[in-house]
DNA sequence: AACAAGACCTGCATGC
DNA sequence: TGCATGCAGGTCTTGT
């Protein structure tokens, strides 16, 4: 489900409730998620104060006063929900977090794509799902001379060249199509055929999506919500995304000539675009 | 080495 | 109504 803007904001939601508070409980009410959890998580977890709680990529890390860090990533369909202790656990309820200071923190995730770890912090930056992470995208490094470096060997198609979390973090399959409208670029031009003028436009047009998904809170389809249950606004938004055959948002095409949105597979996922202003497919 | 395809799961919408 | 099919905000593994 989430990409950057919605486990930014799902981030923030938490921060209040759970940075300075102690973890009292943990209720592993299975124990694995796509992989199995360290044996040992509950007892690593409990009676620790978390110290910070920041988002790298698409993952929520909760750094803990023993040095350790709690690694959680929602997959497609996982929640992070701050709820009142009298709800009774409900299906895909699958880890539970009682706090301190009476708060209570489910993890819900249908279909288990999700992740969770415990790792020392120092160890972090080699743990086998973060060690390959690209750039932040709303960070200095992420910009226009470190993109036309990183495209120039690259032979896939550009839409998937940004999903790339070693190139660039956070860019899902949303906000890709999204970004390619923005900047006016083909999502099959292949990613080394780029100018550094649609480069250029490419770092602004990424950039402003994601600054701008998180103003309003993500993008609430089918599964996700904020951290307090509720919505993201920013699926009103979508200028192409899910919108095959409709008119694109903000564009002056003229939805007579095209037929409106265009829908095509690449990578085996969706991908929405407007053929009259992203052109340029079959150039090299 | 690079890329596509398959795998991991459940739930929902659609069509017969 | 039931059943089969296809699709969904991700990413790791396997096969070409």
């Amino acid at each position: 489900m989430p990409e950057l803007p919605e486990v930014e904001t799902v981030c923030r939601g938490l921060r209040p409730v759970l940075e300075g508070a102690v973890l009292k409980d943990i209720i592993l009410r299975r124990q694995n998620l796509r992989t199995a959890f360290p044996k040992n998580m509950a007892a690593l977890l409990k009676n620790q104060q978390v110290i910070k709680l920041e988002r790298r990529a698409k993952y929520i890390l909760a750094h803990l006063e023993n040095a350790h860090t709690l690694i959680i990533h929602l997959g497609m369909s996982g929640r992070m929900l701050i709820m009142p202790d009298t709800r009774k656990p409900q299906k895909h309820d699958h880890v539970i977090f009682e706090t301190d200071n009476g708060a209570r923190i489910v993890f819900n995730d249908p279909r288990r794509f999700g992740m969770m770890d415990v790792v020392e912090t120092a160890a972090l930056v080699t743990h086998k799902n973060l060690r390959h992470l690209g750039p932040e995208p709303l960070s200095k490094r992420f910009d226009v001379p470190y993109v036309v470096a990183a495209l120039k060997p690259r032979k896939s198609a550009i839409k998937i060249a940004i999903m790339d979390q070693e190139l660039v973090v956070g860019v899902g399959n949303i906000y890709a199509s999204e970004a390619l409208f923005e900047a006016g670029i083909h999502p099959a031009r292949p990613a080394y055929s780029l100018s550094k003028n649609a480069i250029t436009k490419l770092v602004a047009a990424i950039k402003n999506v994601l600054s701008r998904a998180i103003e309003k809170g993500g993008s609430s389809l089918r599964d996700y919500v904020q951290a307090d249950g509720g919505l993201g606004y920013f699926q009103h938004e979508f200028a192409v995304y899910d919108r095959a055959g409709e008119a694109c948002k903000g564009c002056t095409c003229s939805i007579k000539k095209t037929g409106g949105v265009k829908r095509m597979v690449q990578g085996g996922r969706a991908t929405f675009y407007c053929s009259e202003k992203q052109r340029g497919s079959r150039k090299v």
